[in-house]
DNA sequence: CTTCTGACGAAAT
DNA sequence: CATTTCGCCAGAA
């Protein structure tokens, strides 16, 4: 049976390449969920982290914050299309996720809340 | 069980 | 824009 977990990291493979998410608003799709938790989880390790996009999850400034892996987690991001600024940080308005489609949602019973 | 530590975030300063 | 403060909470020690 799938825990909290399996269902974050199987939100997360939802995000399509060359775009990116937010902590926060990964959570905001599964109820009881914080953003600190996904964080939590996607730091797990490259092992639990096997077929997931984890580099596609950053903050809500739009940046990535100090953490081992940043350098890796930007270097794909720009393999995939991300632009950063000169202040190393990317514009939500060209690469925000749109969220998991309203298939996903009902195969997990939410709603199309957004 | 208790304590500590954060891949967060929003608000205040 | 940079820092600090505080709320939140899952794991590791």
């Amino acid at each position: 049976m799938p825990n909290l977990r399996d269902i974050i990291l199987d939100l997360v493979r939802q995000i399509p390449a060359g775009h990116v998410a937010n902590y926060g608003q990964v959570a905001d799709f599964v109820p009881g969920v914080r953003a600190r938790q996904v964080g939590h989880i996607l730091s797990g390790g490259t092992a639990t982290l096997a077929g997931v996009p984890w580099h596609r999850v950053i903050n809500a400034g739009g940046t990535i914050s100090p953490h081992p892996g940043a350098a890796e987690q930007r270097r794909l991001l720009e393999a995939e299309g991300i632009v950063f600024n000169h202040q190393g940080r990317i514009a939500w308005a060209d690469y925000r996720w749109a969220g998991p489609g309203p298939v996903w949602l009902a195969e997990h019973g939410f709603e199309p809340g957004f």
